[in-house]
DNA sequence: CTTGAATTGTTATATTATTACATAATGTAA
DNA sequence: TTACATTATGTAATAATATAACAATTCAAG
């Protein structure tokens, strides 16, 4: 086992260190952006009990591209394409504040041409567009 | 000049209190995104003392586009175009941190355009492009 | 003038995030 | 292996950001 651990490092990030995996499960299984208390309430049965072990998980975490922090909500996200520890682009309801991740490849060429016409050289970015989610417009 | 004052009211946005007009001529005269609580101390001088009056101010200021709040700063800047409430779209510099905002028509067909591609039905969107500025790329 | 909405002032408090410091675990090179 | 650097941990204290609650005031619309 640990053998087999130390082999799939890169390619599993099994590399990832208790507290880490601990909160990266929270949120994998998390149908919403959590925050960091909400994480730390979530987690005092696992043995977490300072904000400092969370923050410094997510940090390393959004490090990896394996969760996101939405920034105006103050709220994490596990990353719902392939560790995009780079670019990233979501969608917010205005009215529930539902979150959802979009696809990388849906939107890259389209951004990249955005990028390109405007003459821009850019290293990375964070896009978020504000939606009326399908629950909230039949409401 | 004060009947001229109260005749273009809604054009200039005479109409803002005072303390949205000291908190609003602050940003416009700032080079770089300012905190709450630094506007704050800079105002102590004009009888702004609790954090409440700046948050209030910036409140109001956001929803008349007249400022933008960089989300992942927790600064404001005053609004570059013609107050953009909805859409907002900036550069940040990774190094040093300065930002710009990009002007509404540079990127609008664009983004109009992608929105379309991808069948997204959207009401607001911010974009934010992480990149080196040019002090940041010579050093 | 007077009523209702918005704004203000003030105190207290909630929420989010980091500093500082001591310790332990892990990786790596001699 | 030892020794050294790097990374992660635990804990307490505190800093930074933001809002709640309530009383008082301003100010335009009827």
């Amino acid at each position: 086992m640990a053998s087999l651990k130390s082999h799939n490092k890169k390619e599993q990030d099994l590399s990832l260190t208790k507290n880490q995996k601990i909160v990266l499960n929270l949120l994998q299984n998390s149908s919403e952006p959590l925050k960091a208390y909400s994480i730390l309430d979530s987690l005092k049965t696992e043995g977490l009990k300072s904000p400092l072990q969370i923050y410094r998980a997510l940090d390393k975490l959004e490090k990896l591209g394996k969760i996101h922090k939405i920034e105006s909500k103050n709220s994490f996200i596990a990353c719902s394409n392939s560790n995009c520890a780079r670019n990233t682009a979501f969608t917010i309801c205005e009215s529930c504040g539902n979150v959802k991740e979009l696809k990388n490849n849906y939107l890259s060429d389209g951004v990249n041409e955005l990028i390109k016409k405007n003459k821009m050289s850019i290293t990375r970015y964070n896009l978020e567009f504000y939606v009326l989610c399908k629950n909230c417009k039949t409401n």
